[in-house]
DNA sequence: CTAGTGATTCCCT
DNA sequence: GGGAATCACTAGC
């Protein structure tokens, strides 16, 4: 039987951790969307980990710019950015504050709004192809960089926070995968701080980054 | 299924 | 100037 998954938002004390910890432990909770029309609820199942600190993957490696400035703030708070002239990316900051850490959301399984989803991923074929990879993921969810620096762990009674994160139902260990991170060049490709749940359809292809060649 | 490639714009060097 | 934490499409097996 399916346990009814825990709709409890996560503490930030959550994120304020390292970044090793925190990227496995999202897998299988939950994030929501919440947008005019109503909510889009997704289950983490792919993420990747990036270090602030000796990580030359990482946006933060070359130090704070206006584009990364999120990823110095607090944990809990969500970095947005705008990659290959088209496609947003979204991740979750994570502690300590001020080393500038974060988790790339890869993918995940629509539970809720999946009519909303598919409005805005026409050319998804199935729906476990909705939010499979991260620019799709932030896709079908609407998030662009008017959402960067949007606290994801927001706690007020008043004001409905576009984007929370909850409990969920949190993958076993033993079904946890990591390897490689996906599209990352040179010395950053080592680390095999990729993350997603075994064996489940909505994670993405792996594909190493492939170089690009000039075009006239 | 895999591999190859064009698209398109922002940001930092 | 040139690369970028990607996607969609095509060809071919």
């Amino acid at each position: 039987m399916i346990a009814t998954p825990d709709r409890t938002p996560l503490p930030r004390a959550f994120f304020d951790r390292p970044v090793l910890e925190v990227a496995p432990d999202l897998l299988g909770r939950l994030l929501v969307r919440t947008t005019p029309e109503g909510p889009i609820t997704l289950r983490l199942t792919e993420v990747e980990a990036y270090d602030g600190q000796n990580d030359p993957g990482s946006h933060a490696y070359r130090g704070r710019t206006p584009r990364n400035d999120v990823m110095f703030g607090p944990p809990g708070h969500v970095y947005v950015y705008f990659t290959y002239g088209m496609w947003h990316c979204m991740n979750l900051v994570c502690g300590p504050e001020g080393r500038a850490s974060g988790v790339l959301l890869r993918a995940g399984e629509v539970i809720e709004g999946a009519d909303l989803a598919r409005k805005r991923r026409l050319s998804a074929r199935h729906d476990k192809e909705l939010a499979k990879g991260p620019a799709r993921l932030a896709t079908a969810l609407d998030v662009d960089r008017a959402l960067d620096g949007t606290d994801a762990c927001a706690t007020g009674e008043g004001g409905e926070t576009p984007l929370r994160i909850l409990t969920g139902t949190p993958v076993r260990s033993d079904q946890v995968r990591n390897g490689p991170r996906t599209g990352v060049s040179g010395d950053g490709a080592v680390h095999p701080w990729r993350y997603w749940v075994a064996d489940d359809p909505t994670v993405s292809p792996y594909r190493a980054h492939a170089a690009r060649r000039r075009s006239s």
